[in-house]
DNA sequence: CTCAATTACTTTGATAATCAAATTATATTT
DNA sequence: AAATATAATTTGATTATCAAAGTAATTGAG
């Protein structure tokens, strides 16, 4: 098997495990009641004092119609804040609670960890391929973005 | 920034996007009436001579019943042919038409495109220390996370 | 050798995530 | 002031998914 095929299939397994790993921690986790998609929303939505529900969709690449249930069941959860701007009263600006905060640092820890265990074996010449093949990779799909339209 | 900060960073914004870049990739091109998850499941049938139903189920980690209605979808669509095996007929033997092994190949281009990118720019040293390394993290996931395979 | 248990798959009934299009309320422009 | 544009929500549909029930075929224990 050539270079190009090992690492294919090594890449597409560990994007498939990756993906479950992290559905399956979140389930047996603090906040079980998040799905993958919620906690990606209030990944998103961070720890800014407050943003629109357009610029949110926008970010999170789904249409309005779609973050406004995602945020319906958000708020029923108590993981997000929502209320009409003063200034513009179309606009609803949406914010987390202390409970989303909690869970925003808990994804981020997540992650953090992930990456450090994925990291520790690493000699620091085995880093710094990784991190150019990755940053490869990172152009190829900007590259790609651009031309797949919008 | 540290290695792990620039990792992580890379990382995230990779996972963000790399299946809504595969989707509008399809959408654009021949296949464009298959849907990402439909994709995958053509992807695992792939050349095998046939395969079953449930070892197909198993290895794209989806539930035989759903596994039952994207083939549904797929035969209809062309993709896909089904027949009841004479060995033992309680078990269903699935395999790509010709316009399945045609879509099959043109989802291959496009993960070689992604390689060929990933792996620009180094040399033949870098690629195996790039093998073993995502090798280290492949096995390192699996092991850590064994017990995400309920 | 038979029938209870197991296996392989399909069907059913439910839920979550999503979209496009219609609707509502407000703001801006002409 | 009326027409147009914008921000969000609602509506009606589709797709992907699961768990549990159902069907048909095979296996194995007595």
């Amino acid at each position: 098997m050539s270079n190009h095929e090992t690492v294919n299939e090594i890449l597409v397994r560990l994007f498939a495990n990756i993906l479950d790993i992290e559905e399956k921690c979140l389930k047996i986790g603090e906040f079980f009641d998040l799905s993958i998609t919620e906690m990606h929303v209030i990944d998103n939505i961070g720890f800014t004092t407050e943003r629109t529900m357009s610029d949110t969709a926008k970010a999170v690449k789904v249409t309005s119609g779609t973050l406004t249930t995602a945020i319906d069941n958000l708020i029923k959860k108590g993981y997000v804040e929502r209320r009409r701007s003063s200034e513009d009263r179309r606009v609803v600006k949406i914010r987390l609670t202390e409970k989303g905060k909690a869970a925003f640092k808990s994804h981020e820890d997540f992650h953090k960890d992930l990456v450090i265990s994925a990291l520790q074996r690493l000699n620091s010449h085995e880093e710094e391929v990784l991190i150019k093949v990755l940053s490869n990779i990172d152009v190829f799909f900007s590259e790609k973005y651009k031309f797949a339209g919008w």
